[in-house]
This record gives C-alpha cells, sequence and structure tokens, in this order.
DNA sequence: ATGTTTTAAGCTTTATTTAAGGTTTTATTG
DNA sequence: CAATAAAACCTTAAATAAAGCTTAAAACAT
C-alpha cells in the first residue's frame, strides 16, 4: 500500500517506516503539518497516519481541510496517551480509527489492513494478478505459469503497482513516488534501469512456460514514450498480433 | 504463548510477567484500561489476563466490548478478595475463569495453561511441527528427527512462532514484538544472532538423522531479502528443486 | 561461576544506483 | 523527402550501498 506517515518525531517515524515498509508498503514521511496537508491534497494515498500534535499546524485541522475537499483515503490518528480527550474530537472531524502512543507494531500493521481493506485500491484480495502473472504482496511471491520467480524489493512494488492498475499509464515521477517514496533524489536513469531487469526476469519467465509457448515473449510492460509506463493486461490473448 | 496482561499495580505486573516470561511466555503489559482495550481489539493473544480494577475503564467494561467484538482469546480475570461478589458478573460478561489476589504464582500458572489449552492457536495440539522438527511448548522441548535437542529461551520462542505458521514472512519488526515482548529496544544484530544461532543449531541436528540423509542440511529457516524471515515447511521434501 | 543475551567487528552476499554507449522515435531543416 | 539532430529510452557492467551473517568477547542474569 501507498502510505502518508505525518510525524514529527524522528525517530518514532522512522522506526514506524521501516516497519511498514517490511510489509511490502510504501512511506512517504513528512514531519511538517504544512507541508503533509499540501501532500494529502494532491495524492490519493491507500492510508494516512497523522499525528495529532504538529509543528504549524494540527493535526486537527489538517485533516478538516482534507475532509472539506473531498479527500476520501482512511486516517488513522495518533496522540499522545495524555491527549486522549482528543479522541472524539479527531473522530468527529473524520479519523477512521485513533491510537495513542506508545503502541505496538503488531497493533499498528492490524489497524493499517483494517483501513486499507476499506480503500478503494486494496479491495479485499490479497493477490493481484494478470494473465499468468499473480502476485502476493503479503507473502512476498510473484508466480508467473504458477512457477514462483524471486524479484528484488524495487522490481517487486513496481511490478505490484503496475499490476493493480493495468492500463492505466504510469509516468516517472509517479513511479518515483510510489515506488520510492519520494518523488525526489530519484533519476529517470534509475526507473528505466529497474524496468529493465523486471522485464528480462518477466521474459525469461515466460520462455520457461512450456505450456503455453509463447512465440515470443510479449511485452507485458510497454512504454508509453513520454509519458510513462503500463502494464498491457492482454496478455493472456497470446496469439494476436502485437504490433499497431 | 502469546499473553496480554492488564493490571496497573506496577510492581505486581512485573513480577507476573517476569514469572511467565521463565515458563517461555511472551508477556505484553499494560498498566491502562483504555490502551489494553484497544490492543485487544487487535491482536489475537492466547490468553488475556485482566484485572478488574483499572484506571480509565474498568475490566467488565473492557471485556465487554471485546466479546461484543467477537475477540475469543480466553480471559483470566482478577479481582481483589473484597471484590469476589464481582465473580459472577465477570464470568457473565465473558471471562473463562477467575482468581482473586493475592494468588499463589503455582495457581497461575495452571490456570493459564489450562485457559492456553482452549486457545485457537493451541488447539488440541500441543506440539507443533514441520517436517523432522518437533516443538512442544509447553513441556519445552525440540526434537529433530525424534532427537531432542535443547535451545536457549529466546532460541525457543522464535523457533515456535515461526514454526506455527510456516511459509509465512515475519519482519524483524515483528519478531522483536512477539519474541522480545517489545518491538523497541531490540537491535536488528540481536535478532540475526539469534537466527544465526538457532539456524546452526538445526543443520547440527540434521546431520546427525543418519536415517534421512540429507545431502546438505536443508534450508529450514529462509532469510527474505528486506522484508523479515520465514520457515520453510517443504523441509520434508527434500529432492525438490530449490531453484527460483 | 555459569549460562544466556547483547554488542561489536569484520565479512559476505545481494540490491541499487550510476555511468557510458547504444537504440529508437520524434522533430527539425536543407 | 531525406538527412540530421535531439530527445527519450534501453542495456550492461562497474561502483556504491545496504542487508544480513558469523564469531568472539562483553555484559547481564541467575
Amino acid at each position: 500500500m501507498w502510505i502518508l506517515l505525518v510525524e514529527d518525531e524522528k525517530q518514532l517515524a522512522s522506526s514506524v517506516q521501516r516497519g511498514l515498509e517490511e510489509e511490502g508498503h510504501v512511506v512517504e514521511v513528512m514531519h511538517d503539518g504544512e507541508q503533509a496537508e499540501l501532500q494529502g491534497l494532491v495524492n490519493d494515498y491507500d492510508v494516512v497516519i497523522l499525528d495529532w500534535r504538529l509543528p504549524n499546524r494540527d493535526g486537527k485541522q489538517i485533516l478538516e481541510h482534507w475532509r472539506a475537499e473531498d479527500r476520501t483515503f482512511p486516517v488513522l490518528m495518533l496522540t499522545a496517551l495524555s491527549d486522549l480527550d482528543h479522541k472524539v474530537s479527531g473522530l468527529d472531524a473524520g479519523a477512521d480509527d485513533y491510537m495513542s502512543k506508545p503502541f505496538s507494531f503488531e497493533e499498528l500493521l492490524a489497524r493499517i489492513r483494517a483501513l486499507g481493506r476499506r480503500s478503494s485500491e486494496m479491495t479485499n484480495t490479497e493477490t493481484v494478478s494478470a494473465g499468468p502473472i499473480e502476485l502476493d504482496a503479503r507473502k512476498h511471491w510473484v508466480k508467473v505459469c504458477g512457477i514462483k520467480r524471486s524479484l528484488r524489493p524495487k522490481e517487486f512494488i513496481l511490478l505490484e503497482l503496475l499490476l493493480k492498475e493495468p492500463e492505466t499509464v504510469f509516468s516517472k515521477t509517479q513511479i518515483a513516488e510510489r515506488v520510492w517514496g519520494s518523488p525526489y533524489y530519484v533519476s529517470d536513469n534509475t526507473i528505466e534501469a529497474t524496468i529493465s531487469t523486471l522485464r528480462q526476469k518477466l521474459s525469461e519467465s515466460f520462455e520457461e512456460c512450456k505450456e503455453m509457448s509463447f512465440e515470443q515473449s510479449p511485452k507485458v510492460i510497454e512504454t508509453i514514450r513520454g509519458a510513462g509506463y503500463r502494464l498491457n493486461s492482454d496478455i493472456v490473448n497470446i496469439e494476436q498480433d502485437t504490433r499497431e
């Protein structure tokens, strides 16, 4: 999932980030309220984790603004134990769940999962698939024609992104944000190189699918010049002429 | 077992915690009613020990809420001797057993054991196993090919965790919580070192299994880079193709 | 004093990014 | 309408960085 974490205690933030990333999520961290607010106006995260006490703006203000602008992602609010009375006002403001610090990771993960289930993108399905490709983010595997393949973390998340919304074109900027967790510091070439190795692994895999004898490996990940990449979900119909 | 202990008298709590940990359980302690309530909504403990008098919420309220939300773990309620009349209302509210303070530790252990036997995770099978590895949490032994092995406490609990849910990937953060009882203060390296010694002991053991002559010790505990560890339950099928 | 756990250090393996040179497509211009 | 230039993209290998492993020694606990 694509998660925004707004938390100014840097140490807590980074340990939460790590825990979530270990679970296979992509986490964007913001320490500043104002910045976070803008970010939430612009991106459709699967879940937002929002600290209630922040520099520049408090969590409630931010959340109210988001809801006023019809941002619908689920929000999990974090409060200090001493601020428990904020719970009600937070839920009124449109939070979907709340948690007080300190908390256990198992608990956080479970809540994130619960919220994500509500979220549009994650609807129920643990595994996503297109044609002979299946991917289970929770269990950390990808299968091509039923055979497990190992991908590196970045390749894995990238494929997951494309699989979840086949036919959708993702720009490099979007990919940077949703795979690397930040649109900055990621060069185009980094993305190109990752796409390249991912394609290689996929087409090697196809070659080993004897049952479905491909004349040539279908191009699963298409390049849309000047725009980005997309997953071609027609890969089931192999005998088609793939020329335009 | 994974136990939640809800008790506001800190001294009592920590001595009970210690006692249970010596028995090989993983104990999470909460002193606050409200926090504990949330914790119980989210985690599937094997047993919960719940004090009846608590700050912020009383035990009965908490338990009723849990049961209303279909939380099925067994709950052992603790009451002060003077509150013995609460016994009936407590059992009505869904407690599985009760005990009045002060109590003997032996008695507590016996009751925990009894409850644990009922618990979903431990259901009827006292021992968990995968291939030639068997582990009995209650009797505190591990056998590899029928031969008893001694493991240190942390190694033991870690193996138990992995064995109970083979194929599931546990992240370092999760392991920290479920083996050490807290996701904080446990460094990666601590976990790595424990995994390392555990693996060594397991593979030494395999080498002594003449009957099942392994070409090389199968890798029972797999590392999923960037994600965590998991137990490979295919260890029975030794002639498997281990290629990816 | 003994067994256990944690830390520290050096090491190995794997992943990611960069860099360089190559294609292909699109745009420009003689 | 070529020819050429420019941009976007691809590929591979090398360099860098990160994650994990192992061992011994220090710290902790019983």
